[in-house]
DNA sequence: AAAACTAACTAACGCTTGTTAGTTTTATTG
DNA sequence: CAATAAAACTAACAAGCGTTAGTTAGTTTT
């Protein structure tokens, strides 16, 4: 089988603890959970991870770095505010589609993270809270967006995206693409016809 | 201090292990840390309830229950499909809002309940998931709802309302009126102007 | 062919877990 | 005030936790 580079033990057990870690949240996983699922002792997992916590940290960063790069991307670019808020829910919908385990516990795991890096994790995420409501504020006051409360559109906005890897499951016949362009339909232009 | 009925020492324990469970998880959170919480030893809990799982049962169903009953009377009732929708949103509000790490717990550690109680949790959340969705499916029927997949529309309105309680709080100068109306105005009429 | 590296193993570590048994203190009642 | 019930305590338990140490086999590099 043809493929460019090969997946390392590392990005196994990575993969694996994830989708534990998703299904049974973190604490209730176990060392050696995580090893039956490698098909290895637990010990030996300790020949390419650091610590069970450097598992969470891994996931937990990349994706929110990932979030954050994008996040900015979209806020610093030229378009309009209605366009900014359509990229932003295709890319909640397209990272969490595709990488449904690391999302969902980048999304509420973090809170197992051990200091530093809990705090450090924190910041990164209200910074993007504020990012998406300086958005929607902006939109606010030029008179594109009705005048609901800023905090309460990005809380109930971000809430209903960050659940998305819960639910979607490519078996329920919904596909990616009526994913992003209903969801936009819904909050953009709201439920009750006309 | 007049009261009517006195808190039981078990509604203290399910109060404290409540808010210990919204904030660390139900798996991470040890008998010993509720027994703090409470002011006593971890083995005189055990003079209160049966087990650590017993808390977490007793917190689930009864809300899962609350839940169920004030959804079916919404959607056995004559008022028109919007109403049902704000009704349902109002639910959700004031639910979230009054209990907020009950239904936190409700809605996010109840995949820790064992055999039994687990499949009939969820057949539960299952039923409450479709009677929605039927509500959104003959609104669509009619015509008064935009043809967005009902599906779609069920998990997003719901993982909006289901989030209220990790992100509300007094202290930010929003209102229950405040959210009610705006997460009406938003989900129903949409965010953008006119 | 020797040396170094990789990645698995077994065994053990100190600690914490939820829970039970048995006992003593506190509160309520006749 | 004595009897009873409620609720706290201490002590212990078996099991599991994450992790480290020490070792071994197989592969790669020198």
């Amino acid at each position: 089988m043809l493929q460019i580079t090969k997946k390392s033990k590392r990005d196994i057990i990575m993969e694996q603890a994830a989708a534990l870690f998703k299904e049974q949240g973190y604490p209730a996983v176990s060392m050696n959970d995580i090893a039956d699922k490698v098909g290895v002792k637990a010990a030996s997992l300790y020949n390419h991870i650091k610590s069970k916590e450097d598992i969470l940290q891994e996931i937990c960063f990349r994706f929110a770095h990932e979030y954050m790069t994008q996040l900015n991307r979209i806020a610093q670019s030229e378009q309009s505010i209605s366009h900014k808020i359509a990229a932003i829910i295709d890319l909640h919908v397209t990272l969490g589609t595709h990488n449904a385990a690391a999302i969902i516990i980048t999304n509420y795991e973090w809170k197992h993270l051990s200091e530093p890096y809990l705090s450090d994790f924190k910041a990164m995420r209200k910074s993007y809270e504020q990012t998406f409501m300086d958005i929607i504020t902006e939109g606010v006051a030029k008179g594109v967006l009705k005048g609901i409360d800023p905090t309460i559109v990005m809380f109930t906005v971000l809430s209903a995206l960050r659940w998305i890897p819960f639910w979607y499951n490519d078996k329920r016949g919904v596909t990616i693409e009526d994913l992003k362009t209903n969801i936009k339909t819904l909050i953009l232009k709201g439920l009750e016809k006309e």
